[in-house]
DNA sequence: GAACCCATGTAAGTTGTTACATGATTGA
DNA sequence: TCAATCATGTAACAACTTACATGGGTTC
């Protein structure tokens, strides 16, 4: 249900073609909701079919069409009585802590290169979400640029403070991670010496 | 693709009838991986008739039967080969962090309630954390008495370990979320105070 | 000529949710 | 008798993944 809220956000900032979008939820948005084109596109002539945004057709790259949807009226009065409403939290579904539960007729080598891996797959994390977090200090993050002129009655601070504090929430999370990770390591070395 | 190691794992333990399973996988492994029983019955349907796990018929509560599974070495096998094999993360879908980062034009009631929400889910979860790590502590947790004696071979302190770990994952990272939030409010009064 | 970026779709399959359906026993 | 616990299922739907399919333009 949370992917046509997210592109009514998205499409709130600033009119978008589904592979603007599809783009965008591969990577800088897909840091908080992912999705992928095949999922994308439909749900955007859905959206259109109930009126809640409205897409034209534009000259794209040379030689190509793409078709742009904005906002309409409809799907922002959706979008604001969403983003009130207390947020369903969804159920845990943790691969690597199932698998750390199980692992312990694994060989130790095995144990030691997921929680290496783990380390590894939040530290790249964590440096995009640094950077991302950078841009957002320096107001030179390309959908804060925008959001910022969309609102003229909103404060841009606030509007760059969420952001940040979102994000700051990404690091915050992958910095536990790799911490956890990282003492995982440290007490599974002191396990092997004593064995 | 998970639901079905998740139960081959839960059933290297110790056997378990659907109904067993389906009361875990709603609270102590749902901390982990949340399934409900209409996906369940029908997933040990299909791993009976891959023959990966037996179930047999047995008596249950008074006037009932049940249908107790158990692991077959060809299901052993294939948990063993993905517990080992590198986890495939699964994208990032985060509710509370895209209703954050589209909600600067609400009320700031609004946000500070949605923060308000978060400590206290994270509050809630950690506190049921915390008592499952103290009986993990203690041995008294009964899934980790029955795994200790189901495997004659594992040293008990490895067993007890990972899932201590495990189980410390989650609670840092529920904390990590009431320290985020905690902050975020901190800001948010700040930035009340200022306007 | 091959590889790559733009641009948009469909189809088949898997996974997960919500609701419906049944029925026996126990305890308040 | 009403609610709760045990016990197992199905059906309809929603969400998501992977693969297939197409085609123009640019760059090396």
């Amino acid at each position: 249900m949370s992917l046509r809220f997210a592109l009514l956000g998205f499409l709130d900032t600033a009119p978008a073609s589904g592979f603007e979008i599809a783009r965008e939820f591969g990577e800088s948005i897909g840091w908080f909701w992912h999705a992928s084109h095949s999922q994308i596109y439909p749900e955007l002539r859905r959206l259109e079919n109930e009126e809640l945004i409205e897409g034209v057709e534009v000259a794209g790259g040379p030689g190509k069409r793409k078709r742009v949807y904005s906002l309409l009226p409809a799907g922002r009065e959706q979008l604001r009585a969403w983003l009130e409403e207390p947020t369903q939290y969804a159920p845990v579904r943790d691969v690597e802590r199932v698998k750390l539960m199980f692992l312990d007729d694994a060989p130790i080598s095995a144990i030691r290169s997921h929680l290496e891996d783990h380390v590894v797959y939040y530290q790249d994390l964590l440096e995009a979400y640094s950077a991302q977090a950078l841009e957002l200090h320096a107001g030179t993050f390309p959908r804060l640029v925008k959001r910022v002129a969309s609102r003229t009655s909103t404060e841009p601070e606030l509007i760059k403070g969420l952001k940040l504090i979102a994000m700051q929430g990404n690091i915050a999370r992958a910095r536990t991670e790799i911490a956890w990770a990282k003492d995982a390591l440290v007490w599974l070395a002191g396990w092997e010496e004593r064995a």
